[in-house]
DNA sequence: TAAGCTTCGTAAACCGCTTTACCTGCCAGG
DNA sequence: CCTGGCAGGTAAAGCGGTTTACGAAGCTTA
């Protein structure tokens, strides 16, 4: 590999000069940038990264921490936050944390000494307050998707709480009554706020929220399935559920097939992300629609201001709406 | 942060002897060890790995360039091969090349540029030659999941041929005697390997692979609807489909739908990747499952096998079983 | 007692680039 | 004729490590 030395020499410069013309801080007559441009041309040289790093200390990439990369939501999001990233002329470092603590703390600090500019993080667990301290006197980083508290970073979160409103409401339009919420780790920004938009809905039509109706664990597709069946199993069960995320939704699915009930016709069911998947479940499945590329370009947009100095914004809500499909129907009290 | 001096001046050593110390090129009494020990501790000092990677040459990073990681099959692989290249204490780099030939070629430079050791390469296009080119002297580079023809490098890939010929077998076995066949881009090695091991059990039990019962273009949803809708207007039409990627199957499923034929009942259908999206179609989808895991972990190891100066298997095919759910059912001869 | 090993280290060059001075002509203006 | 400014550069010190080569004590051993 050619060094910048060797065009140099080549070019019959000194390197301070090649270095300073390749940076745009240097003005030079045209024939001595076209014997540097024959140089480079002839040598075929490409400036070592590795080198420039070091030495300007600024990495020019961004580490990009998920839950796990395999999950559709995360990879599209990582998709857009990769292609965003190349346009600024960043590269991205991609780990998964697999939802644990311990490695995600550990990732982090992978991050911080690969030398990443900045970070865009992605947990999907409560902090217990380790994350908290660990990112305390770190700013470049944003924050996405779910909230680690007690720390003054930029964050994108979606509207929650309205896109859990519109399903009720959604819900509540085709007649139902009686609707249960089931959704992920109590204690989860998300699953705090998409309870109370169903909370927030259920209430304006003035309609109770029944004891057991209200099922929060994870956003698996195996805890879709047992909160459905402990709903089956209660006497009064309701006419419709809400699953907080689509994962849930299709454990829903499964569950009730599992049961003989069909849906929409015997249950109504609302998920919420609109996954890929989403469209191809049978039926088809009403959701609420996450803005994923949005969300990917917004904290990358927020992590540039950061690292050119500019203040980002503390949070940036994005919309969400409502995608029906064949999941709900009108509601039809039981016969007889 | 704390440098590799620091230490060594709190230690009262050279920055040698510590640098040596941490890599255990050197046999240090106690004593000095503990001091050095005491002084990391002391000033949290983590090794600049940049400077590390400048001064030994080596980025202890891979390269792994992926059609698009917002694909699941792609995310999936993308998720093992980061977790393996982890156990051997390498970093990946992710990029996503869209398909596009001129974004392959610049994704692989830039991979050289950020000075990787060495690259996992998912092509999803057949090759003008520009990538054979490219990649000429080159080693250290394992080809996964599709070929790059000509040149001398690792693979990994799947039994096409024998998938293929499974899914087919198991239409033949329930029956079936007219089996379309949807695939691909003509040219790519899955494309051609599919269909021979179609065409095999095809001949193997005497059956005719009729005009217009091959469709070969992408590997999409729409073409799976586009192929769908142009057998069913054939005057006569298959009982059967065999769809060479999940994808397709999807939208062999919605053209059904639309033309209001169901699933096995009217038409039984077999995909090919098991891709997570696979049981969660209606009906669920009977298919050849791809052994992701196993495919990023051969790859990796492979990798590192070439990069500890191993001479690598040129060729490692990992074998795929059909996964039999809902979407086969035995042949119905039309009633009168 | 001198030669020869160990043991425990160190000096200094180098990886390839950036950046901060600073230098040398040459020309215009006073 | 002197001064100042500008065009067109360059030397050299980093960035934070690694690595090669060398060396001073202190102990054996002949």
């Amino acid at each position: 590999m050619a060094t910048l030395s060797d065009v140099a020499a080549v070019a019959g410069v000194s390197p301070t000069t090649v270095s300073r013309y390749l940076n745009n801080n240097i003005a030079l007559p045209a024939s001595t940038r076209e014997r540097i441009d024959a140089a480079i041309a002839q040598l075929d040289y490409r400036p070592n990264l590795l080198a420039k790093r070091l030495s300007t200390g600024r990495a020019e990439a961004i580490g990009l921490v998920t839950p796990d990369i395999g999950n559709p939501f995360f990879a599209q999001l990582a998709a857009v936050v990769e292609s965003e990233a190349e346009r600024h002329g960043y590269a991205v470092y991609m780990t998964s944390t697999h939802g644990d603590r311990a490695r995600e703390i550990e990732a982090i600090r992978r991050m911080r000494d690969r030398h990443v500019d900045g970070l865009i993080l992605m947990s999907n667990r409560p902090d217990d307050g380790s994350l908290a301290r660990l990112l305390a006197d770190d700013d470049k980083v944003v924050l996405m998707d779910e909230d680690v508290p007690g720390i003054g970073l930029s964050r994108v979160f979606v509207e929650n709480e309205v896109g859990a409103y519109l399903a009720t409401q959604h819900l509540i339009a085709a007649g139902h009554r009686h609707i249960a919420v089931i959704g992920g780790p109590p204690g989860l920004l998300s699953v705090r706020e998409r309870l109370a938009g169903y909370e927030r809905a259920m209430t304006e039509a003035g309609l109770a929220v029944h004891e057991g109706d209200v099922l929060l664990q994870d956003y698996s597709r195996s805890f879709g399935r047992a909160a459905t069946e402990s709903i089956l199993a209660q006497k009064r069960t309701p006419s419709a559920i809400f699953a907080s995320s689509d994962y849930l939704a299709v454990g829903v699915l499964q569950a009730l097939q599992n049961a003989g009930l069909s849906v929409p016709q015997d249950m109504s069911l609302v998920g919420f992300d609109d996954m890929p998947f989403a469209e191809m479940v049978n039926p088809p499945l009403t959701t609420i629609r996450q803005p994923v590329a949005e969300m990917g370009r917004m904290a990358v947009e927020q992590l540039m201001a950061l690292l050119n100095g500019i203040a980002a914004a503390p949070l940036t809500r994005l919309p969400v709406d409502l995608v029906v499909r064949r999941s709900v129907a009108q509601f039809q009290p039981r016969s007889i």
